[in-house]
DNA sequence: CTTTGTGCAAATTCTTTGCACCAAA
DNA sequence: TTTGGTGCAAAGAATTTGCACAAAG
């Protein structure tokens, strides 16, 4: 089965109903790991997609994100960034060339809800910040 | 003395040049400890500074940041928020009112910065999304 | 003087909205 | 045929830029 047809299956597990083009947006996310932006996925799935519109990129990453298929990464002052993988990882952010990295490997502790009084806390986001190798050799 | 002149000092020894309108960005900040947004400090000042411009809310908050006076918080999607506060604590974000506060007594290796073969890790930022108790009891 | 900071207006960028058309059930 | 999805254009909001003037040393 090729990866748009296990996307579809996916999609539908998820319960969102799978046009082609919110196939298309949860397959790149799940085949390019790199927390792209929405004009990231937007250009490149434009190509095979001429009226694909930004919109609709928006409209089906704010799905996947309340259907719990993909977060939302504000780590980026820029821009929101998406990432497929759901599961406990930190990210890193180089403050020269901007690149969006997963963190994994983190003790699991850093991923617990802590109790608060006040709050009741259902997700935890951690982030880094600092320069990559290939930044700080040049 | 006053929270002005503390100010003031607090800028020098920061390195930072004191002008008039960087000293009451920062005073507002260590008064207001609730994570304001350029637009919340820019509207609190103005009436006692009519001629202060949001440009220089935006460059003077960038200084601090730089300087260390100040972090910028990326917890909120709508806008950038600023916190004297420079010391290891995570932040809360109501999903429901969109306040924003801070989470005190986390356990400090939550903050430790760990080692990785390909990043420098500079800053650590942890950030809780949920329901605040009094949106949720409305 | 010379350098640095401020503030206005305009420009840019990211995101959202309104609405007409299209597609699927 | 009804509901939901898509896509265009326009609007909105946050931030940045260019430039002239003001302030400080």
């Amino acid at each position: 089965m090729n990866t748009y047809m296990q996307t579809h299956k996916f999609l539908i597990q998820k319960n969102i109903k799978p046009s082609v083009q919110r196939t298309a947006v949860m397959e790149y996310l799940m085949i390019n790991r790199v927390h792209p932006t929405v004009d990231e996925i937007y250009l490149a799935l434009s190509p095979d997609m001429p009226t694909l519109s930004k919109t609709t990129v928006y409209n089906t990453l704010d799905l996947l994100v309340r259907k719990g298929a993909a977060q939302m990464l504000l780590i980026d002052e820029k821009n929101a960034r998406y990432d497929a993988d759901i599961s406990k990882h930190g990210h890193f952010i180089c403050q020269s060339c901007g690149k969006v990295s997963d963190i994994f490997n983190l003790k699991p502790e850093l991923f617990e809800i802590p109790k608060h009084p006040q709050y009741t806390i259902n997700t935890v986001e951690i982030s880094y910040t600092g320069i990559c190798n290939e930044c700080k050799s040049n």
